[in-house]
DNA sequence: CTGCATCCCATTCGATACTG
DNA sequence: CAGTATCGAATGGGATGCAG
C-alpha cells in the first residue's frame, strides 16, 4: 500500500447503488436517452437515476446532452475523461470475478451472491 | 468494459466506511493487535471496527489471530491472499489521486476534499 | 483487552404524485 | 419526455453499557 490513501477517492465516484450498472450500460451503448436508460434498468427510479447521473456528471465521467425541444429530449455518454478509466472498472471487475471464484472455493458454491441479482439480470442469466 | 461486470463485487469488499483506512494501517504495519488499530484511527468505534473486521475476515482479506489468554490479545493482519490485492488498491488509489486533479483543474482548487479527513488524518497533513 | 448488545439518529433510497 | 417534490421506510453508523 501507498502513502496518500485516495482509494476512497475513487470508492465515492464508483459507489451509489446505481453507478457500475449505468456505466456498464453508457460503455456498452455509447448514447442513451434517459428513457432508454430507464428501459435498460426498470428497478431503478427516476429520482435515483437522475441523481447517479447528476453525480457522475459532476465527476466529468457523464456527458449530458440537453436538446431544446418539445418533448424534451436528453442524451448521457461516457466523457473522454471517464473512457480512461477503462482499465480502472476492467481491473475492479477482474478481480471481482476471481473473488468470487475464491469465496466459492472456500465456502462451496451458491453463497454470496445475493445484492447482484441486478448484475445477473443485466447479463441474463 | 467487458461482460459480467463483477466490479459491484469488488466495491463490496471495499465499502463500509472504514475499510481502505484499516487495510492501509494493516498493510503499512503489518500484525496488528485490536487495540493497536484503534489507536490508530481514534474516532472509529469499538462496533465499527469489529464488524468491518470481520467483513474482511470474511473475504479472506484480513486474518485473525486469537490467543486464549487473558487478558485477551487479537492480531489482525493481511492474508496472503489479501496481498494479492495489493495491485488494484494500487490502481484505485493512483486513479483516486489523479482524480482529485482533475477535478481541481476543472473546478478550481479547495472543494471536493470533504470526507476525507480521516486519510488525511492519517497521513498528516 | 476484546467485542457483543442495545438504543438512537442521520442519511439513503423507494413510492408516488406533480410539472415544464 | 425528462425531470422535481414530498413523504415514509430501511439502512448504516455512532454512543453507551455489559460480558468473557
Amino acid at each position: 500500500m501507498p502513502e496518500g490513501c485516495k482509494v476512497e477517492t475513487a470508492l465515492e465516484i464508483l459507489v451509489g447503488k446505481w453507478k457500475p450498472v449505468i456505466l456498464f450500460h453508457l460503455f456498452s451503448n455509447g448514447t442513451m436517452r434517459f428513457s432508454e436508460l430507464q428501459k435498460a434498468m426498470p428497478d431503478i427510479t427516476k429520482k435515483m437515476l437522475t441523481a447517479q447521473l447528476r453525480d457522475l456528471e459532476y465527476n466529468d465521467i457523464v456527458h449530458r446532452e440537453i436538446y431544446l425541444q418539445i418533448p424534451p429530449k436528453v442524451e448521457y455518454s461516457i466523457t473522454e475523461y471517464g473512457k480512461r478509466m477503462t482499465h480502472l472498472l476492467q481491473a475492479m471487475n477482474d478481480w471481482g470475478m476471481a473473488h468470487v471464484e475464491h469465496l466459492n472455493e472456500l465456502y462451496g458454491k451458491d453463497r454470496s451472491v445475493e445484492s447482484l441479482e441486478v448484475i445477473d439480470d443485466l447479463v441474463g442469466k
